[in-house]
DNA sequence: TCTGGGGTCCTAGGACCC
DNA sequence: TCTGGGGTCCTAGGACCC
């Protein structure tokens, strides 16, 4: 019986490589990085040092994404590290979704290197034959855009994005229902989707090794076990999804900004410069949405790797600066343990589009508000205008100076 | 193993109210 | 008061994704 419904998943094969490979040809580089042993990755020096994306030669190494380039290096000293640049990725991202809509506009960008089609509609035009349309995308984008992807074909979204994950790179995957005994069933737990490292290890100890296993396990005791998650995962294995292809982008839930710092912190005058710059951010970033901030919050990871956070629900949601800085240099006084800080972050959430009227006499700060929208407005635009680097409050520009000193 | 940054969603406990 | 149960809100933490 044929599905009722057709859809696909696009996925960039190693997205961050290819598009440093495109960029660095274009600039005129005599190597293609996709066929090297290379890594796009942070720096180790400032302690970014993790893998973003590796190109398939790497991969032959046993480099992995996520593992510190320290390691990675000791497996292959002669890997090729670039730096990412997120423009150029937002860049060719673009490029990609502007040719699949020219296929379909019931497409859903899923991130910035994946996204679903639901082809169904496109069942005559195509005479069923999805297979070759598959092919037609994925050699349009690979021959006009110059990188390439994988197409997993299936009736659902879940089935569809386990299917682009088989063999890479330039290929068309299907995982039909009937192919998921053969295809699916005898992949590792661990490779499907929403099974991380936490819940692979719980279900090693049940003897739960298989996608198959899984998919064959008792619900109602998954259910017990793992909650919601448990029967959403035991469906997942048996190929059962009817999420729909959301063409909407939808609002953001949530804001935040973090950095992990060269060096720790140790005193609070520098966690607060930390917090106004990263509160800035923020600000900004709320300010271009339209969006207010009814949750404000402050994350520390120490030098111990542990995390910890404070939050707190305001009672007018903000999208100020100053407003959000005050709140979160409060909740950091609060919540910071003394320990060396080695990353430090400001987030938002419960983000509303119009803020609340809640008029408070006593809130002396309701009086100056006007002042500091005006202030925030003229701060964004010349920023819009000049690029960040132009226009710093004045106590960033002691950071940046701090910073480049301890260099 | 010297281990990024930005998200979404869920759970669990305590406060508070009826 | 030696007592109860349900609903909602808030907060902290952790799982997962790319």
């Amino acid at each position: 019986m044929a599905p009722d419904r057709i859809i696909f998943h696009i996925d960039v094969n190693s997205a961050f490589l290819s598009w440093e490979a495109l960029e660095h040809l274009k600039k005129g580089s005599g190597v293609d990085l996709r066929t090297v042993p290379s890594i796009v990755a942070g720096d180790p020096s400032k302690r970014h040092g993790v893998v973003l994306a590796r190109s398939i030669p790497a991969k032959k190494y046993g480099i992995v994404t996520g593992e510190p380039v320290v390691k990675a290096v000791k497996k292959c000293p002669e890997a090729i590290i670039v730096p990412p640049s997120h423009d150029v990725y937002a860049r060719y991202s673009k490029a990609m979704t502007d040719l699949l809509y020219s296929f379909s506009p019931d497409l859903e960008k899923y991130s910035i290197d994946e996204c679903f089609i639901n082809a169904t509609g496109l069942r005559l035009r195509y005479r069923n034959d999805f297979f070759s349309l598959a092919h037609l995308m994925k050699n349009r984008i690979r021959d006009e855009l110059g990188f390439t992807v994988n197409v997993g074909i299936s009736e659902n979204k879940l089935l569809a994005k386990m299917a682009s994950d088989f063999d890479k790179p330039d290929k068309v995957h299907t995982l039909f229902k009937e192919e998921m005994q053969e295809k699916m069933w005898p992949l590792p737990v661990s490779r499907l989707f929403m099974v991380g490292r936490a819940s692979s290890a719980k279900f090693q100890v049940m003897g739960i090794k298989t996608i198959g296993d899984l998919a064959r396990s008792d619900v109602l005791l998954l259910e017990q076990k793992f909650g919601k998650y448990g029967r959403m995962i035991w469906e997942y294995a048996n190929g059962i999804d009817d999420s729909p292809v959301q063409t909407q982008e939808s609002e953001a839930k949530d804001l935040s900004n973090e950095t992990t710092v060269e060096f720790d912190i140790t005193d609070r005058d520098t966690a607060r410069l930390y917090l106004l710059s990263l509160s800035e951010t923020v600000g900004m970033r709320l300010r271009k949405a339209g969006l207010y901030a009814g949750v404000i919050a402050v994350n520390i990871k120490n030098s111990s790797f542990e995390s910890y956070s404070k939050r707190k629900k305001i009672n007018n949601p903000t999208q100020d600066t100053m407003a959000i800085f005050e709140t979160a240099a409060g909740l950091f006084d609060e919540a910071w343990r003394k320990d060396p800080i080695r990353l430090i972050g400001v987030a938002t959430s419960d983000l509303v589009r119009e803020p609340v009227e809640q008029l408070n006499m006593f809130d002396g700060m309701s009086s100056r508000w006007s002042e500091r929208k005006s202030l925030n407005e003229s701060i964004d635009k010349i920023r819009e205008k000049y690029g960040s680097k132009y226009i710093v409050r004045g106590s960033l520009l002691k950071l940046n100076r701090d910073h480049e000193r301890n260099k």
